[in-house]
DNA sequence: TACTATTTATAAGG
DNA sequence: GCCTTATAAATAGTA
């Protein structure tokens, strides 16, 4: 037998970033993704913690691995019930718990995201009003999107503050001559946010017949619809 | 120089159960929740796929990782809006794309799982007929954990008859001789189940100012309120 | 899917 | 927390 013949290389570096051959990419998005569960269900069985991951596929398929079952650990996740802190407050609470690298790659999508975000929400603001004459109770379903855009604003405002500290602190550690601001980007990182203000009071008043308030995601934001 | 001592052992294999040090639970923790960080954001990155992971560590923080940012992408998994089916459908449609053996795993955490929200709807069914009359926006809040359990229940109806499904061809292809039906457990799977039929028609009337619809969570039983 | 050479993650200890 | 070491585990490329 050809015992010495390598039948392969083996395993080959990679870079990380977009693989760009499609059949590729679906190898390894299958092979990566169980490698991903079992990890998440190896950290919940070794540490006893509660875990939820969600993926979408590149075909827009949805993934998930949860115990508790996925729906349970979102909403404990996006509902908490301390009296008007509401879901803002816990995503903030989660970045608190991130070192300076993750903070600043997640910083960067947000912003990206802010973008499609705010399309989406004037889009969906122009249909809600649109249709709340005829079906007022579908009209939250198209709030989400703006309500989850205020939240995402004051987060990110407390979000930056919190970066600026470990930054500091970070560069006081490592005699870096980098100044903070460039962590943030060029526009300071909170330039681009600016236009939210304006949707800030929009969604309330107009119906007339109940105010659409009664899901925990508009908490932090009642006062402006009573 | 002693140069060929072994300063340590290296990497030791441990077994997948929880870690009864605490201190030593801790830094597992912490080293493994970065490792299931970072694997998910190679996996976003090569892929370019939308992923989000939510954890709470031993000490109940949250800690979570997503792109785009993670209570966005639980707004996507919940809320998706095709006409009348909501979030349970997209439970069941996560599922289907598993393997038979994680589909067991949740199942067993699924209905652990359900006898402590069943307590919690309980509870909460109480405490939101108290407050109501006062406060009736508050109200839906408090029936999340109800309505939840509704979807739920319709989830893990399909996803039993999912698993049969596969747990027949996987024994076929096996040639395995385990009866089908102990792949769910001694009680069929679903037998603790009978007990939430109780709660369908429950949180709609009584209340006549009017009727609190306007979630997604609630579209899926939209016509228990109307 | 299964294999295997290699890279990557990580348990233990400082 | 961060670094080192030695080893276990994941996985890229291939058949």
């Amino acid at each position: 037998m050809s015992k010495n013949k390598k039948s392969s290389l083996g395993r080959q570096k990679i870079p990380i970033e977009k693989i760009p051959k499609k059949s590729h990419l679906q190898v390894t998005f299958s092979k990566r993704r169980s490698g991903l569960f079992k990890k998440a269900s190896e950290l919940r069985t070794l540490c006893g913690v509660e875990i939820a991951v969600v993926v979408f596929s590149p075909a827009d398929k949805a993934f998930s691995f949860g115990h508790p079952e996925v729906e349970s650990l979102i909403d404990r996740y996006t509902t908490r019930n301390p009296p008007q802190e509401s879901s803002a407050h816990h995503l903030v609470e989660a970045h608190r718990n991130a070192n300076v690298r993750d903070l600043n790659m997640q910083l960067s999508q947000v912003f990206n995201h802010l973008e499609i975000e705010k399309k989406r929400g004037d889009d969906l603001d122009h249909a809600r009003k649109a249709r709340q004459r005829q079906f007022w109770w579908e009209s939250p379903i198209d709030e989400l999107g703006l309500n989850e855009l205020l939240q995402l604003k004051a987060s990110i405002e407390e979000l930056k503050l919190n970066i600026e500290k470990h930054a500091s602190k970070f560069m006081i550690e490592h005699s870096s001559n980098i100044p903070s601001s460039s962590l943030l980007g060029p526009n300071n990182g909170l330039g681009p946010l600016a236009c939210y203000d304006t949707f800030e009071n929009k969604p309330g008043p107009g119906i007339g017949i109940a105010p659409s308030i009664p899901n925990a995601h508009y908490l932090a934001f009642r006062t402006g619809y009573l």
